[in-house]
DNA sequence: TACTTTTGCTTAATCGTTTAAGCAAATATA
DNA sequence: TATATTTGCTTAAACGATTAAGCAAAAGTA
């Protein structure tokens, strides 16, 4: 029973050179005859050598890992983006950590300094719908490493980011209702807090205004965005003594708690009430009505964000250009929104 | 600019004291007296000192880290589970680093080497799909750490398991539908050398011959069990000359496929039609008819492997006695088999 | 032939932390 | 008072890989 593990000693041992020559050869150094080389190879081999990450990070001072936050992994956004990631920083020789906050600040607080003990190379972010307070993102920065942000980003930090153009889709969804014959549109948004949800509600106002229908506040909800927050909120909105003809919910599991309650309500969808929500999770798809939604371009997002982590490494810290990257977002419609 | 990070030794040098004893203080080691640990902490807080991940795990043996596999983490049993070891196992000072296959195999080996790689101290693991060699795991027990599957495992490897009763899954299925009056039940399977699968093919296959119903091949079908898998062999059940009165899928995904061509194709769910499920996605009460399904228990099977992983460290090599958890399934009974 | 260059290695230091071993001073015990 | 124990540190050697520097032998050049 080898207890131990086979090192680059063992090795070396086996075939009477030093320890150095061992590491050249497994790293095709050309200073190592290509004999040596093969011998080094096939005792590796043979022994079942498992090179320890730990020992040339540590002297790299490079772990070739990549650290992920994310709110949760559960969503296909999420979940799409990350694969991205996983693909195109796997090319470059990166391993990634995948952490979720659940949407909760303290949690994303520890995953960033699990994260930064473990001694990534860089973070690539997503911040959860509780934070406000920005320090541990700074510490990231101070710590030297890229960060990137993605759709939950935020200006004051002044870091890379990739997103979608939220104020723009609201205009899209505001005059798609419109020209469906909408009056009084509703929204169902997420916290001003948050960059997205605050350039939705700011892009919601606008178009409405634009295309001179009043503005209602009460009309104008702010929410967590789950589920159960788009079920009281719709239940909250039928109450109102003038109902909305159309609601635009910022995420769509708060649409599709919204529209379970126009179902059981009996409330047509979409000719009593309009409803489009956001971020095309399969699911809109498969509910009766069909959910109409915007589409993020998660796996774009995922790519971009990746690619510019590996510009950030690759890049001299001289010349640091920020990277904010606006995709344009594309609205799908389907029969909720007919 | 202070470039390099802070370290032992800068606390030990600004404190006039060896590395040693910082070491030491910050591990609040009884040989240190109360005033230089308090003058270590403050100095370390002073110098934002971050102690170094892969140092400590290098010279100690031991990093800390928990690897996860998982085919996927967009779907809610898989994040569900996630999500409860990490709170097993954040309380026990252990990180978790997950990685996804997205049921590749190839994918799986890369996982298990990166993780491996990284010196996790352990693997938590649940098989893609496709995996039916067995060598990558192999290489995990041989390197002397602890591996525990779970939910899709396999028996040969004799490692720790925790999953559902798959067989009794499919009884509790078949009975419920033979109760309401199904006559021909079909089974949209996985493929049987996933041993879950396989399991609820034998438990489906003995449910019927139970209770005196005959088996027709031509309604046992195997597939990855994606949507779109779902979609065609439901599409294909319906041009059999005799159609089946029921389907029971073994993934809640398949399913939803399943569903989707029964409603185009404007057969009545349950009447015409009988359809249930397996894992309980939320989607599965969302979509019209309801699915009704088989609730995996996914946060106790992840509190229950991440505590099996905690035991093995734990455990002295010596008394080893493997843990097999087979927990009970329930049915969800919701519309589309009332 | 006498030199320079290249090849193919070795030696030794290093990354930042932990820890066994050791040692002097302070305190306790006989 | 003499001896034993405890306290509070230091020294130095790891952990396993990488790498700058160096050195002898082989090959190339004049």
């Amino acid at each position: 029973m080898n207890k131990k593990r086979t090192t680059i000693k063992d090795i070396a041992n086996a075939l009477n050179i030093s320890p150095a020559a061992v590491s050249k050869a497994l790293h095709d150094d050309s200073r190592i005859s290509v004999k040596t080389k093969a011998a080094v190879k096939r005792v590796a081999k043979e022994l079942n050598y498992q090179p320890n990450h730990l020992a040339s990070a540590l002297r790299r001072g490079k772990s070739n890992l990549v650290g992920v936050v994310v709110p949760r992994t559960n969503s296909n956004f999420f979940s799409s983006v990350v694969e991205q990631m996983e693909a195109v920083l796997d090319k470059a020789g990166y391993n990634i950590i995948i952490t979720q906050s659940n949407e909760s600040f303290k949690k994303e607080c520890k995953n960033i300094d699990t994260l930064l003990y473990t001694q990534v190379d860089g973070i690539i972010a997503s911040m959860a719908n509780e934070t406000v307070d920005l320090s541990y993102y700074e510490k990231i920065k101070s710590n030297g490493i890229p960060l990137i942000l993605f759709d939950r980003g935020e200006n004051d930090l002044n870091v890379d980011y990739v997103g979608i153009n939220d104020y723009d889709s609201s205009h899209v969804i505001v005059e798609h209702l419109i020209s469906k014959g909408c009056k009084r549109i509703a929204h169902i948004g997420g916290y001003r807090r948050t960059r997205i949800f605050n350039n939705r509600i700011k892009g919601y106002i606008d178009a409405i205004t634009k295309n001179n229908l009043p503005i209602d506040d009460s009309l104008i909800i702010e929410s967590s965005l789950t589920m159960e927050d788009g079920r009281r909120e719709m239940t909250h909105l039928l109450q109102l003594e003038n109902r909305p003809d159309a609601v635009y919910v910022a995420s769509d599991y708060a649409a599709l708690g919204a529209l379970q309650v126009l179902n059981e309500q009996g409330i047509k969808v979409p000719e009593d009430i309009r409803l489009i929500g956001f971020g095309n999770e399969p699911f809109t798809s498969l509910v009766t009505p069909s959910i109409s939604s915007i589409e993020q371009h998660s796996k774009d997002i995922g790519r971009i964000a990746a690619e510019t982590f590996l510009k950030r490494v690759a890049e001299p810290k001289l010349k640091q250009t920020l990277n904010k990257i606006i995709l344009d977002a594309e609205l799908i419609i389907r029969d909720s929104s007919l």
